[in-house]
DNA sequence: TCGCTTGCGTACCGATCGGTACGCCTGTCT
DNA sequence: AGACAGGCGTACCGATCGGTACGCAAGCGA
């Protein structure tokens, strides 16, 4: 779950990853600073310590969720080496295998941005820039294919699997999953020059 | 806003009126409802004599805001009856201009299953439903077309109004229906017979 | 052994949450 | 006029929120 074990105490790292977990579970706005720190063992305190507040504590863990989507791009890269059809469907298949974690709930950036809906909010500032360079790197690799608009297909691209991830909440995971892959190569081929 | 106004006392409309504007612009969980009875400018207790809790009122709400959803079939069988195709796209359409209303945050309903994780909750419970409602209302008209698997294209249509609706919030609205109304025309376009 | 720093938890703070006890005020029927 | 019923607001409730003052205990060099 990304530990950017920064200079962190025991009792800080315990915080961090009970926060995650809760977190992740049942967003970030359902859990108290208490709960946290309950779960964690350690007194509030500590996480006061290690994180300045509780909004400081969600943008980490905002930060380290994205930049776990983030290297997607690069496994991909490495896994796929100059074929980029190939890296773009890894990107994808790795959203759609997410889906298949126990008690997903989502894209956890995107729900964030539904429960912090104050543009000016730290937390919503982060998520938005986070959101902007996911879909950037999307458009980047999405531009090395031979297509007529990379830019519509890539935002096209980010809209499906911005829906597969909210469908899997109240619909089914295994639906989602399955039409995310199979929209994508439609759409892809759709786009792809002959 | 879709007022089912049954048996409300004037104070009791006042505070549906602004229970709807605040919850629309901040979400649900982001409004307490002693805001929502100072904006409607009654006392609380006329909040929970015609709404019996906080968690009935945002039921109401969500049950209004769906109603509003699913009557766009019913417009636009009335609009171009026979043409289940034009149909579809005006479905479609809507969901798109919806998008161009000022301060436009998603769709009402799935960022209330994102607020309420908890799928226990009543809040919830009545989201999954209309969800539910909504899909079903969604394949049937797409079941009428020429379609190779109407249910698979009905799905990824939901996945892309879901994602459409998502992607306004963090990226650009005018690019999310743009692109929403082009991507369903080519999806749809794949699934038609010949 | 002393004094000092560091890391930590207990117990508390004011603010705000959803929800309610109670009394006022007005219109109506007698 | 007087008794009554309904719709309403003031002022409060306990619980919980994010955040903090303060003191204890362990490790360090002298």
């Amino acid at each position: 779950m990304a530990d950017d074990s920064t200079g962190r105490s025991p009792a800080g790292e315990r915080v961090w990853q009970a926060a995650c977990e809760l977190f992740s579970r049942d967003g970030i706005r359902s859990v108290g600073v208490a709960e946290i720190a309950a779960t964690s063992g350690v007194g509030k305190p500590s996480l006061y310590r290690n994180f300045g507040s509780k909004d400081e504590l969600a943008v980490a863990y905002v930060k380290a969720q994205a930049v776990a989507g983030l290297e997607s791009f690069e496994v991909a890269r490495q896994a796929c080496p100059g074929d980029e059809l190939a890296q773009l469907r890894h990107v994808i298949a790795r959203v759609a295998g997410e889906m298949g974690t126990p008690g997903y709930r989502g894209c956890v950036i995107a729900n964030t941005a539904i429960e912090f809906s104050d543009r000016e909010h730290p937390v919503r500032q982060a998520v938005d820039e986070l959101k902007a360079e996911y879909l950037r790197r999307l458009t980047t690799l999405v531009a090395r294919l031979p297509v007529r608009d990379p830019e519509a297909l890539a935002y096209t691209l980010q809209i499906l699997m911005e829906g597969a991830g909210a469908a899997a909440q109240f619909y089914s995971v295994e639906r989602s999953r399955a039409t995310l892959v199979e929209a994508a190569d439609r759409i892809i081929a759709s786009y792809l020059r002959q």
